[in-house]
DNA sequence: AGCCATTATGTCAGTCGCTGACAATCGACA
DNA sequence: TGTCGATTGTCAGCGACTGACATAATGGCT
C-alpha cells in the first residue's frame, strides 16, 4: 500500500517488514505474469504459490482472494490519486482538481512510481485482462465504486459540503469515474491511434470530457 | 426470461415448459426468502436446491452461480426496461426517452408485472441485501455495466449513430446508470421520508437529474 | 550470547461453489 | 405403445477459501 511513513531507521523499518514487502511483491510480480500467461482462470492459486515457494495458506494471508491479487497494483494507483487529490490546490475547481490529479498519477506510473511494479504498458496489459474476465471485471467495478465514494469524500471537504445532504460531489465523482473508464476502453481498443503513451490516454480523456456537454444536451442533431 | 413469444396453444406451450419455468420460479423463491432470512453467504446452495426438492445438479442447470438466482428478478426488470425503451416515440430526446421508460418500469412493477414475482418492496429488499453483500455487489455492478452498453446501442439506434464512432451514447447511458443508481441508494438509506411507493422513487430520480447540471458546473459556490 | 514474546509460516482437515460424465426418467409425438 | 430427445439425479473430483494447531523465524531485553 504504497509504502507508509516508515523509512526512519537504517534497515528501513526491521528486517521483517522487507522480507513481507518482498514476498508480497513477489507473489503479485508471479500472479501477474501467470496470468497474463495463460488466463486468470487456468491460474490456480497454488501454482502461484509455488512459484514464490511459499505455501497456499500464505497466499491468504496476504491477500483475501485471488481477485486481490491481480488487483493490487490498481489499488496502489487509487490511493495515490486519492493523494494527488488532496493535495491541489483549493482555488482549483473540482473538475480541474480531478483532472489534474489524473494527469499526475499517469505522470508518476510513466516515471516507474506508484509502488514501483506499475508501468504504463503494464497498466494497459492488466485493463485488458480485467475487461476479458467476468470475475475480475465484477471485483474491479466494486473497486472503482469504493474509490467514488472516497473521491466524494474529498471534494466533499474541500468545498466544505455535507456529502450526506449534498449528491454533487458523489455525483461528479461518478461521472469522472465513468469517463475515464470509458477514456481506458477506447485506448484499449486501438492503442496505435494514440501513440501508445500517456500523452495519448491523457488527451483521450480530455476530449471524451468535452463530449460530456453535449452528451447531456436535449437533442444530438 | 420475461416469457417468450409462447402462450399460442391451449396449456401455454407444453407441460414441460411450464414444469421448468415453475421450478425455476420456485427456485428464486426460495433463495430469495433463505437470503433474506439468514443472509446471502450463510445460505448454501443445496440448502435452496433441498427446499425445493430438486438437486444441486440441478440448481446449476438453471443458473450459473449462486449470484445468478438472487439477481435474477432484476434482469427481468432490466430487459423489460429495454423494451420499454425502444417502445418510446422516436420524437422524444434520449434524455426523455430513458426517463419515460424508467417510469413506466416502476408502474408495471407496481402492478405486480416484470415476471410476476417483482414487487416494489420486493425490489428495495434486494437492493438492501445486494448493498450489503460484496459478492452480490460486484455482480450487479458487472450487469450493470452491461446494460449500460445495451442502452446505449439502443440509444444509438434511435438517433441513428454509430456508437463505435460517437461517444455520447454510452456517455449518457452511463451517466443515468450513476443517476438511477444513487437513487436507489438514497432511498434504501431513508425509506420513510419518500413515502415507501413508487412514486416517492421516481421524484427521487427527478430531483437527482436536476442536480446533474450543477454538478458539472465549474464552481459549486 | 541467551531467553522470551510476538509474529510469520506450514500442515491438515474440512466446507462450499461448481463441473463433467454417465445413467435413469420423463414428456412429446408418431 | 414405443421411440427419441430433453430433464434430472448420482457420483466423483477440482479449486477457492477457512479454522485450528504446530513450528519456525524475528526483534527486544538482559
Amino acid at each position: 500500500m504504497a509504502t507508509p511513513v516508515s523509512a526512519v531507521h537504517p534497515h528501513s523499518a526491521g528486517l521483517r517488514e522487507r522480507k513481507k514487502q518482498k514476498t508480497r511483491d513477489a507473489l503479485v510480480d508471479a500472479a501477474h505474469r501467470l496470468f497474463l500467461q495463460q488466463g486468470y482462470a487456468k491460474t490456480t492459486v497454488d501454482e502461484i504459490a509455488a512459484s514464490v515457494e511459499v505455501s497456499q495458506r500464505t497466499f491468504f494471508r496476504y491477500f483475501a482472494n485471488k481477485e486481490e491479487v491481480a488487483l493490487a497494483v490498481l489499488a496502489d494507483a487509487e490511493e495515490t490519486f486519492l493523494e494527488l487529490l488532496r493535495g491541489r490546490p483549493a482555488a482549483e475547481s473540482p473538475l480541474e482538481a480531478m483532472r489534474g490529479a489524473v494527469r499526475q498519477v499517469w505522470h508518476s506510473l510513466d516515471q516507474g512510481r506508484v509502488a514501483e511494479r506499475g508501468t504504463v504498458t503494464g497498466a494497459l496489459e492488466l485493463f485488458e485482462l480485467i475487461e476479458s474476465t467476468p470475475t475480475l471485471l465484477a471485483a474491479h467495478l466494486r473497486h472503482t465504486l469504493h474509490q467514488e465514494v472516497e473521491v466524494a469524500r474529498v471534494l466533499a471537504d474541500r468545498e466544505g459540503l455535507d456529502p450526506a445532504v449534498d449528491l454533487r460531489p458523489r455525483l461528479l465523482a461518478a461521472v469522472f469515474g465513468t469517463v475515464v473508464r470509458l477514456s481506458h476502453l477506447s485506448y484499449a481498443a486501438a492503442p496505435d491511434q494514440h501513440g501508445h503513451c500517456m500523452d495519448g490516454m491523457l488527451s483521450l480523456i480530455e476530449r471524451h470530457f468535452d463530449q460530456l456537454g453535449p452528451a447531456l444536451a436535449g437533442s444530438w442533431r
